[in-house]
DNA sequence: TCAAAAGTGTTATCCTTACACCCATGT
DNA sequence: ACATGGGTGTAAGGATAACACTTTTGA
């Protein structure tokens, strides 16, 4: 707990010392990134090849070196070009984590400890083909209990309400705090959206991390890690087919993020094509909320708003009647203030 | 541009290397602590009392030592603890940057490149008082521009928009690409809400860098700054006194993301102290958003939505009759999504 | 007494939800 | 013909912005 010696020293005019003195760390950056093929929300993921087990990946991702790179943003770029082959477009800042490696965890070790950059890249479907180094692979392959697009998700109802009401309940006091206890309810509630709570499709992370404290996601425990979980909680089936490792809870804040902004910034057409119809952009819109929540009004709300224009041309083989054909009226950026699809549920 | 040769051999598989094969970096944290006293809101600073120039300072920062701390909030509380005796409650990661020292930019030279990760930390009026190491400053002194309590500020129309609308303008196309031009146009309109444009205040960040960009603002430039800059910029009065150097930056993000999360995340409560009235509440959200916006809609707002809840108790001496005084409803983060202080700018 | 703030009540307006219905295409 | 998606209109309901007005204190 006690700083190093030199810092105690210079305290007095309370002024930041010269960031020479202070200990080298490795800073990592790595990507997720998200685009929508067809109805199916997709991730880029780096396949480990030289491991047997199918579905092990990771995010795109590599160190910082200032030498090489001028921002932090350079050097991600130069990652994922280079293992991936895709141009980013706009990327955002998720969040800066310790220690945060794939799903190599464990061989890695932490002895060089490392602190990674995360960056959310929406990218445009004709980016979102495999290629190069990469796969694309459904979020919700990874995190099936937020597909809320046909409805509640079954592995929710069947699997993992029961498993974290028992993992939360007080049956379990024994050698535990109640507070404890407390705070897992309260998390349940908020997460999972338990007792009249309404769901909350941006609360991701925290239904990942929730899981994987309940064991009921992440790698399998050969060694038992640290004796916190009952044994009793490893025996739900893991949910979680292909492993991300760490890269799993930088998805997570990512597909967050990207709910959380859709709401309130035009992101959605950084995931379309050039030109779409309304129904496309319904549709890539759903596959990121989950529920699908509107109507005819979703037309309404997004022409009205402004935020796109007709080309003038028509889309046929829509399986109807030809739709018309739209673009982003990048013009909303200098008009209004936060442009996103603001949507309240419906049903359907 | 090229990477390391050892990345370039272990390509294939491409999975990321091993961290440790990484180039050591030194890695900063700082924090952003704000709060609003009296109707003022305010940042804390650490005096550079060994220097000359009255006004200096930085925000309290330190570098990141994984043997001394495990999380990077550990790190970051350590050091403000350290240098202000200031307590943290919540704090929020608003952006991680390369090379964000605070003003002694030029001495520390970026020899060590330095990751800098930076905090926003709200506090109570009860912790905003000079102790310690800590000085607290208004934001207002440093970004006047973005304080609207009493209408549009002074500076913009007699300053700023003038200087601006000249930097911007196509009189200096010389050997200028039109495009630099239309860019300097379009940043200038969506900034600072030129041509019938929405004043935006989340905007700090984007404002505070085009006024550096023109000049405006930041560290006189005794040694010509590449030039980029025509003398005729130099001119107009800098507008921002205290110096914070690169932390303006982190500062202004943080007020720009304080001012985003007000509006849908109940923040403000971790500003106000255990009780208070609600002309208190409202003086607090005016503080921080700008412009003096709602009336008394604002009061069955905030109680209509069950964000708080009266004590019982009443203040006296408030200046008029006895007011209610409230408390946080802590259960809204059980009930409701995104529960905001949602208000729309009024006229009083 | 007045100024300043605390409160209460009411109305007009807008926004959005929800429903109903017609249009055009491919099979 | 019909299923599917495209597209228009409108009525009901809720939220809130705007206004008017009363109450209670301190100076």
């Amino acid at each position: 707990m006690d700083p190093p010696a030199h810092y105690v020293e210079s305290m007095l005019p309370a002024r930041v010392p010269p960031a020479r003195a202070a200990e080298p760390i490795s800073v990592g950056l790595n990507a997720a990134i998200l685009a929508v093929r067809g109805d199916e929300p997709m991730v880029a993921v780096v396949p480990a090849s030289r491991r047997e087990r199918e579905g092990d990946g990771a995010l795109p991702c590599g160190p910082f070196s200032p030498r090489q790179h001028k921002t932090l943003e350079a050097g991600l770029r130069f990652w994922v070009r280079q293992q991936t082959g895709i141009e980013l477009g706009h990327t955002r800042q998720v969040c800066t984590l310790v220690d945060c490696h794939g799903p190599d965890d464990r061989e890695m070790a932490s002895d060089p400890p490392v602190v990674s950059v995360c960056y959310l890249a929406p990218v445009r479907p004709a980016q979102c083909n495999d290629q190069d180094g990469a796969v694309w692979r459904s979020w919700y392959a990874y995190f099936p209990w937020e597909d809320w697009r046909r409805g509640k998700p079954r592995c929710l109802t069947e699997i993992i309400e029961p498993h974290l009401e028992a993992w939360t309940g007080p049956a379990h006091c024994e050698a535990r705090v109640p507070r404890e206890a407390l705070n897992r309810t309260q998390r349940l509630r908020i997460a999972f959206a338990r007792d009249a709570a309404a769901w909350d499709e941006e609360k991701v992370l925290e239904r990942y991390e929730l899981l994987l404290e309940a064991g009921l996601v992440g790698e399998p425990a050969e060694n038992g890690d640290g004796g916190h979980v009952l044994a009793e909680w490893r025996q739900p089936p893991r949910l979680c087919h292909p492993l991300l490792g760490d890269h799993a809870r930088v998805l997570a804040s990512a597909i967050g993020e990207l709910r959380r902004s859709v709401k309130c910034e035009p992101v959605i057409f950084e995931l379309m094509p050039d030109v779409f119809t309304l129904f496309e952009l319904q549709k890539t819109v759903e596959a990121i909320l989950g529920p699908h929540l509107h109507k005819q009004n979703f037309r309404r709300l997004v022409e009205g708003g402004g935020l796109v224009e007709p080309t003038g041309e028509h889309r046929f083989r829509t399986g109807g009647r030809p739709a018309r054909l739209y673009r982003f009226r990048s013009d909303v950026l200098l008009e209004r203030l936060a442009p996103g699809v603001r949507i309240k549920a419906g049903r359907g």
